[in-house]
DNA sequence: TATTGTTATACTCTATAACTATA
DNA sequence: TATAGTTATAGAGTATAACAATA
């Protein structure tokens, strides 16, 4: 049925198939990394057909949701650096999603705003996100608030 | 002082600072994200030092814990494909932390070990990972143990 | 035939530094 | 001088596919 499983090697440890993680095991950071690594390849499993990966996600939603917001303004609010977000929203850009225009009043800044295109890919997105955190919210079940709660606090006092 | 900010442009929309997350403010897959992201940058920049990224720091403990694994034992505790560990290890070999010994019982095996500079490199890593843990700890709680339930539940439904 | 590990290759994400143009 | 954005470049990290050795 499953993997024919060889004898275990007598130099290897784990008998049973479990490894172990030895301190690990009570860390926050290292299972908050583990939960992240699996709800992200999750998503991307799924939403990996149209085209658009959980990086280029938010920066539509952003985008969505804070029209004529700049470059900068987003490489602050994604935590990414200038240079990573102009490949980014270019890139965007380009799938016609996003339209980018010289600001009048300071012409150095680039106003961004989703074409109608990139709000029909938002939705699609949104659909899908909005499916895995089913899956998310199901698990966590009526302990949510709290969890995003220390979520939160957690992005909030780390910086 | 600060950052001598310039007249708002008429044409962004954020006035406040404050950049607006629409939907995504409720998902808890989104906040895990940043999170993740927040307290693997805290614990890199921290421990960029001793040139051992989170990435190995995982590997160096598995290992460490389960003295023998095997390549593919490993492949399969960090959910990386085998021909992204071969690199891994053998750059933890190259800076003599890991041994590989090809097993005598199957010889297509590589049983992995760490040498007494890899225990030195992990205790180091350990203590490193503890004190970044202690400012988890401390922003968490004494909701911990929930906490750390749910995340493991996530990982673990997660698949 | 199936599995372990290696290699070649390519793609994504990211940052630093140097640059242009604007302010 | 300082800021917004671009470009060049480089380094992680990752995967797929083809392969050799072994089982």
């Amino acid at each position: 049925m499953t993997t024919t499983k060889p004898d275990r090697d007598a130099e290897s440890v784990e008998q049973d198939g479990a490894i172990g993680l030895g301190p690990l095991e009570g860390f926050i950071g290292f299972h908050l990394r583990l939960a992240q690594d699996v709800s992200f390849r999750t998503f991307a499993r799924h939403a990996g057909k149209p085209r658009l990966r959980p990086g280029r996600f938010a920066a539509l939603m952003l985008i969505g949701q804070n029209p004529g917001l700049t470059q900068m303004d987003l490489s602050r609010a994604i935590a990414r650096d200038k240079s990573t977000v102009t490949p980014l929203v270019q890139g965007l850009q380009r799938e016609g999603l996003v339209s980018r225009t010289v600001s009048t009043t300071d012409r150095r800044r680039v106003s961004l705003r989703l074409t109608e295109a990139g709000e029909a890919a938002l939705d699609a997105l949104l659909d899908h996100a909005a499916e895995h955190d089913r899956k998310l919210d199901a698990i966590v079940g009526d302990r949510k608030a709290e969890f995003l709660h220390l979520l939160k606090k957690i992005t909030g006092e780390l910086s």
